[in-house]
DNA sequence: CCTGTACTGTACCATTCGGTCCAGATTAAT
DNA sequence: ATTAATCTGGACCGAATGGTACAGTACAGG
């Protein structure tokens, strides 16, 4: 019902190719003309839309978080097992290393160490993020457990901190130049350690 | 014997100055201004003894790198055992949690978030870095299957890595603000992964 | 003391930064 | 057709960016 000259972009998909932007370059790395550019909306749309180029930043650190979220829970949901689920997501680390010649990382963790508690809503919008990404985990840990793959006397929320810890551990590896196979093997040492 | 007026600064501390703030702040996170001020150079004199930010980033990076090389090899030396080092310098994450609310973590990595391969040179510094550390948890490794702590049959370079990737994982859960209690049972669960 | 060397502070540079403002174009409802 | 709403491009803003140029000054060797 809205009045009066209608958008001729698309908010949510702005926001989208922003939060790529951010993922890619950071806060700091991100020019507001390279988010005119990559959203292709002009200077004055962009503001009206999104108040100030830290207000989108905020947004779209929340959306990836959210998506995230979401996409790991419902890939736990969809997997044969806590186990096959966990070792799936540190998978993940080793194709992008050899996938991609520019691993962009997790964007939370790429901010938590841009920002490093410098910026206190940014701060606990990544606190927030890890934690529901480790309740994941640990939900996981649990699901295994059940399924006996690993033992129960194991503390999950312990393990799921780990297995935070350690997936953000591979990313540094890839960032560092490592080969996928040689990430790959640090992966079975993560899966073991579990048993 | 330099001929003119002598210095009246000492270039090394001042790029220890330098290395400092780019830790904290990072590459983009820290202006010429903010360096002078670090430093107490004029702008003159900055880039009379380093030619551009960039150029001193690169010898602040590599002298990070070198410092941090020395201490660990030394530490490893002064160590009772293999597996006491390698527990100690998991530890350090730990403190870390405990007594700053600004945690710096490890620069080498900071820096291979923030430039992601998109400056080849500053990746070059980056691989190197990570190869020399994880270098010297292979040989802790090594250290501590002689001395029995770590069975024989399993691969220290492998374990070198996975210690590596382990110790920048501990750095992500300090700057999302875990406890360092939380961190410490992380610790614990690392170190049992070696048994 | 003199001369050459090299440091120092300041003024200056173009560019880019994030951000504002406005005139004009475009649309929907009346 | 008029009106009201709201979008669009571009001009413009002050501040900060990394970096340069230069005149003046302090020092060492002869």
């Amino acid at each position: 019902m809205s009045i009066g000259r209608p958008l001729e972009y698309d908010p949510a998909k702005a926001l989208d190719v922003a939060m790529e932007t951010f993922w890619r370059c950071g806060y700091e790395g991100t020019s507001l003309n390279d988010l005119l550019i990559a959203t292709g909306l002009s200077k004055s749309s962009f503001y009206h839309a999104f108040n100030s180029k830290h207000q989108i930043f905020q947004r779209a650190l929340t959306r990836y978080s959210d998506v995230l979220t979401e996409r790991l829970r419902d890939k736990l949901l969809a997997s044969n097992s806590g186990w096959d689920f966990i070792e799936s997501v540190m998978m993940t680390a080793v194709s992008e290393a050899r996938e991609s010649d520019c691993p962009r990382g997790c964007m939370i963790v790429n901010v938590a160490t841009e920002f490093s508690n410098r910026d206190a809503r940014i701060g606990k919008l990544v606190t927030d993020g890890v934690k529901r990404i480790t309740q994941i985990f640990s939900a996981a840990v649990k699901r295994a457990q059940k399924e006996g793959s690993i033992p129960a006397e194991k503390d999950p929320n312990l393990l799921g901190r780990y297995l935070l810890s350690s997936l953000s551990g591979l990313r540094t590896l890839v960032k560092a130049g490592n080969s996928h196979t040689s990430i790959a093997g640090v992966v079975t040492v993560i899966m073991a350690s579990l048993k």
